[in-house]
DNA sequence: GTCTATAGGAAGATAGAC
DNA sequence: GTCTATCTTCCTATAGAC
């Protein structure tokens, strides 16, 4: 094997950690079948990691920063805001629907990160991570279009975030798209009536 | 240890299952763990299940039993249609805050059933039970009320269990009930406005 | 039906040669 | 830095006495 630097190794590790659990689950992502995914034998691992945890964390901070950086800040009002919104969550769902591994995986790290002890802050970073970013996207669509807002921006920043967590997961579940597609209708009428659109001066 | 037929015996190690689960989550609840439980040996356990994947299947079924019999199916229209849903999410809600282990535990059910090849049906069953007993509360209410829905009722039942089951995750992962108080608030609002109430003859 | 004892394997982590 | 070999612990499941 070639020799690189630690934080390399390190790197290589975390990403076959991923597709390991991706493919199989966190529950059989062990020392070994992560040190197998990655072509290295299991000292490397530990030479790299002080214990699995330790790559957990890392496994779950890398995840939360790929799946933010998801969210496209740059959405701009075109037509009406129920169809800007609709807009919005088509995206996000075309995202769910290819790529349903990756979601899995972030709702088991979370629930892996509640069960152990001393980790449940990772669960609360990861969660805030992605209310932070549903704010930013809120107030950026309600700054640069001039919007009204019925509530809070982070009431509405957070109403978008559950709803699409819940319908994320009942996918996952269900995987049933139809169904999915008049539940996202809905919610975009429902998001347009909380927002005010001010007449143009 | 007093001899008792194998049914009852199975039952025990159901809730001794369940108990472990909900302590100290779906992966520390071992074969061990579990009869040491139930205050039985090891091979009572094996005498009763012929693995541990038959028991996880009888907990799957029991929890889920369990969670639809929390809905109450007698609610009636008292006051408007948005304090009448509202009074609905309160009690989900205070359930949720009393006895977040139990709601953790079903999630981490569906997950370890997702995950096991050969499993997934128990997930889907268990997702498919939520539903019904969703379409089941939204027509009990319009019959009763002689409401007007202005989306189909399995799509606002669908609205109801993917809304609550997201605010439940959320709250699982940030313990954050103010905000969830105001969330509950709006999707009343929300559900209210899918509802038409016709006059009094 | 219930027990103790054990098979048989996989897990996390470490030791020490190269 | 990387390897093979090994320690220790925990797991599911079974065997066989009572």
């Amino acid at each position: 094997m070639a020799r690189m630097p630690a934080a390399e190794r390190r790197r290589q590790l975390v990403e076959a950690a991923i597709r390991v659990m991706t493919r199989d689950g966190v529950a059989r992502a062990t020392t070994r079948s992560i040190a197998a995914e990655a072509g290295v034998s299991l000292s490397v691992f530990h030479y790299c990691f002080a214990s699995k945890q330790d790559l957990f964390e890392s496994v779950v901070e890398t995840i939360t920063e790929h799946s933010v950086a998801g969210v496209d800040p740059s959405v701009a009002l075109e037509g009406t805001v129920r169809d800007t919104v609709r807009a919005g969550l088509r995206a996000y769902w075309d995202h769910v629907v290819t790529h349903p591994g990756e979601h899995m995986l972030t709702y088991e790290l979370t629930q892996y990160a509640l069960r152990r002890p001393g980790f449940e802050h990772l669960a609360r970073r990861q969660y805030e991570r992605y209310a932070a970013a549903h704010v930013q996207l809120v107030e950026r669509l309600r700054d640069s279009a001039g919007l009204e807002l019925l509530v809070p921006a982070a009431t509405l920043a957070r109403y978008l975030a559950v709803v699409t967590d819940g319908l994320t997961l009942n996918h996952l579940v269900l995987c049933d798209p139809e169904r999915a597609e008049e539940l996202l209708d809905v919610i975009a009428d429902q998001c347009a009536a909380l927002v005010r659109r001010p007449p143009r001066p």
